[in-house]
DNA sequence: TTGCAATTGCGAGTCATTCGCATATCTGGC
DNA sequence: GCCAGATATGCGAATGACTCGCAATTGCAA
């Protein structure tokens, strides 16, 4: 099981201590930060660490796919390891909660529908938005 | 059938030229522009008419249910008129080229996802993107 | 250990969008 | 039709997320 920093020294991206932090907090991370949160984290390893470092690291791990950068709507982008299989998001319109999920029947309709548009889909976006069923 | 000036007097907004020539805009809009495109075509029926207002009266139209919002990954806003059933989109990554599209059982399935995580689902967004299947 | 290209922090710059405010425009009641 | 007051407009300035330019620092290959 490779690190994140494994596969950036694979690709001979050079390693620093910052890129070191970012990554550590991407990892450590089990919801969705935006760069602020991912800033604010990354100042507790390392009070020094400059917001524009945090942002062209996250763009560089984004190009490496090694990391997920969302929009939920917000105005603000907000990252997440890109670790094991595709999922999708739920966002609690009530608390911005964030649920994932995975729906093997839904990504094989999406497939099924570029194809007979006549597109190869190379990527896709779902967000469902809704509130707690109350009872 | 209601035009939208009629949905808008019927709720007692209050209709301006300004509101008209943005509605005439969207309404005769086929495809899905932002509001620099929105301006730039408004402005050939009332040049000295401002940004600010285009934003604000894509705003109203939006929280009016009259105009849907999208964000395509480019960093900006579209808009198009919300009319006829829900649609999504499949955005053609070599020209930018929009294709809407309808699918009854991806509909159902967003409905029995939410349901099934325990919520009502209330919103939801899904973009495909694809390149054309070279033959 | 050294050299130099790559990276960093900083502050300034972008770009889309929103706001404040003085002026102009609606619209309901006469 | 006309008026008053509430609303909407245009302008330029402000915001907020993000990116860039540049001088100083740092990683890493030899």
């Amino acid at each position: 099981m490779k690190t994140l920093v494994d596969k950036c020294l694979e690709k001979g991206v050079r390693m620093t201590d910052a890129r070191r932090i970012v990554i550590k907090v991407i990892q450590s991370s089990q919801d969705h930060p935006d760069a602020y949160i991912v800033h604010k984290r990354a100042k507790e390893r390392d009070p020094t660490i400059s917001f524009a470092t945090i942002y062209r690291t996250l763009k560089l791990l984004e190009d490496m796919q090694l990391v997920n950068r969302h929009d939920f709507g917000d105005g603000r982008s907000r990252y997440e390891e890109m670790y094991k299989g595709h999922h999708d998001h739920l966002i609690n319109l009530e608390t911005g909660e964030i649920i994932e999920f995975q729906n093997e029947a839904l990504e094989q309709l999406k497939r099924l529908i570029a194809e007979r548009l006549g597109y190869d889909l190379r990527d896709h976006r779902l967000e469902l938005y809704g509130i707690p069923i109350s009872t």
